[in-house]
DNA sequence: CTGTTAGCGCTTTCAG
DNA sequence: CTGAAAGCGCTAACAG
């Protein structure tokens, strides 16, 4: 679209300079006019945004950040791109970058330690204003040495319990999980068991939920029926195997994530149990599989891409220096009811 | 780690000229030293690193983008991120630029043109060297005209015919959905019908491949078997529907997506048909849920990451200026045989 | 092999 | 309300 009348046969585009003349003015009206500052005359402006259409000029972002300091860019941290549950925050996130005019800089780093700290070191020299941060797993000491830098930052979905002072969004793991084993309690469950994951915040707040459930119902809690596993379908179905080998099993159980809740339908299934007929089974994240899925999975909704964009909006306030009253962030979930829960069998 | 011998106690960081009076030496050198550059005495280097390490230093990429005129960065536009099916290829395409010391920036279009077009002139303008495209549909006159204005980019799974000339990286739709077709072929089906999806290159390609299969096999296409559908799971239950609805029915289905497999599956199996034992269907790309789903299911396995990283060597050859002979990259897919087909009934 | 110097394109005081 | 001028931190000729 650009017009035949470019001032400019050499390669380079037009720079703030070439408008400055062309509209009769000069370079520091033009900036104005650019970063819409309210101390410029309408006709001047007019005319320079005239010109600034005919160049099909934009300005240079590089230019920009040398000069005023701030990039624009924020830098994402995760421990893998293509994984659905990073892929909803990450998405939430740009898009909410993308409203503030700001674009996000990926950065993958397969949970490899060392690419974490090269990362970050990188993105705080002059390629970024800012970050969010998705670890693997936190280590307070270097965040906050990090934050003692002035590096600005917010740790979306943190793995372990931060030290307060460290921006931060989660889920509502503990109530989540409370939800979720009231909705077995009040199927009329007795006997219901839980997966946890790994240890970390996630596992420890989620327990904690649960064991809220079965007190607030005044069961209770038999240390027989939780179980740990890693993260994985396979772990889940090792579990849920145990569970169910016990002389007095479980009819229904808590997983503490989708894939342990797959796992655990699977193992059921393999040894002719009908979920949810003999075993209801709940999970938590409500991942895209939950709904695909034989049965489909009852599940604990996380707000993924909700956290983030709640990360940007915290780090937006950390950018522009002001105070923040809560740094800690934690967002609420929902129970989504499919088919693999029902009461249990008279 | 800064040690507390800094040389500044103002707030920003050393810059180049700091480490250059630090060493003794002229900022020149240092830069030399930076950029890894030949031609400085091996003693120099070991002292003006030496500072460069004591300080913490690394250099701005602002600055440095400004004044070399390369960012480091390259644009990855996509329609949305948290599809799994874009969230691989950006995972390759950003693992393979991480590897150049390069870094993506995220441009997420929504399907709305006006944001890919405005996203793809700030990108132009200082922002970043190149792009990686994702395009739900492509223009090739507004592809040539970016190109004619000197920016460089790669189209990653075009949606349409591009002009020759714009480069591009793409599955072997064609041969995939000739493997496929074989592959029901061999165990026997003779009545093979095909869902395809939008009209575009994928499915046209696929179709191809489609009828090169049947036609060596020396089976006469019937345009009955052919239904087209959207591409989604309920598209693709509605349009085994209609082919199961048929006087004489296919035995098999080859869907031109996973979705449509999966809702083919979900249609024969919620008219009490078994699959693979009375129907088989193959699906095409191997997303997350093929596995998952039950039956598992046969598909054609799209080299996702492979795209994203090849798309990016490309570009990175482009951005060198190297005369690049194969500008239109095609590759190979690969059967997936999972638990969907089976030979027809006898 | 090393230093000097001139910008890269823009923002931002500081005057007027 | 507008302009002149001083950099932001770095790279890249060009001398020496």
């Amino acid at each position: 679209m650009a017009s035949s009348t470019d001032i400019r046969a050499r390669a380079g585009r037009a720079t703030i300079r070439d408008i400055a003349s062309l509209a009769g003015v000069s370079i520091a009206t033009v900036s104005r006019v650019l970063n819409e500052r309210p101390d410029v005359a309408a006709e001047t402006r007019e005319a320079v945004l005239e010109v600034v259409r005919a160049q099909g000029f934009s300005t240079n972002r590089s230019a920009r950040a040398l000069s005023a300091g701030r990039t624009g860019l924020v830098g994402v941290t995760l421990p893998i791109v293509h994984a659905a549950y990073f892929s909803y925050i990450l998405s939430g996130a740009t898009e909410a970058l993308y409203e503030q005019d700001m674009r996000a800089i990926l950065c993958p780093t397969l949970h490899q330690h060392d690419r974490e700290v090269n990362l970050l070191d990188r993105l705080m020299h002059g390629t970024t204003d800012g970050a969010i941060l998705m670890l693997p797993q936190e280590s307070s000491d270097e965040l906050k040495a990090l934050q003692e830098k002035g590096y600005p930052f917010v740790v979306a979905d943190p793995r372990n319990y931060l030290d307060e002072g460290i921006p931060s969004v989660s889920a509502a793991h503990a109530s989540g999980a409370k939800q979720a084993t009231q909705h077995l309690l009040g199927l009329g469950h007795r006997r219901v068991a839980a997966i946890t994951g790994e240890p970390g915040m996630a596992t420890e707040e989620r327990r904690t939920g649960y064991h809220a459930a079965l007190a607030a119902a005044g069961i209770a809690p038999d240390p027989e029926l939780v179980v740990e596993a890693d993260w994985l379908i396979t772990g889940g179905a090792a579990a849920a195997s145990r569970l169910l080998d016990l002389p007095d099993p479980p009819t229904a159980i808590f997983a503490f994530n989708d894939n342990l809740a797959i796992g655990a339908i699977r193992a059921a299934q393999a040894r002719g149990l009908s979920v949810p007929d003999e075993l209801s089974v709940v999970g938590f994240d409500d991942t895209e599989e939950a709904a695909i899925v034989t049965p489909a999975l009852t599940t604990v909704r996380q707000p993924l891409a909700e956290m983030g964009r709640m990360a940007v909006s915290l780090l937006v306030r950390l950018l522009d220096q002001q105070r923040v009253e809560a740094l800690r962030i934690e967002l609420a979930t929902r129970l989504i009811v499919r088919n693999s829960t029902a009461p249990p069998r008279a």
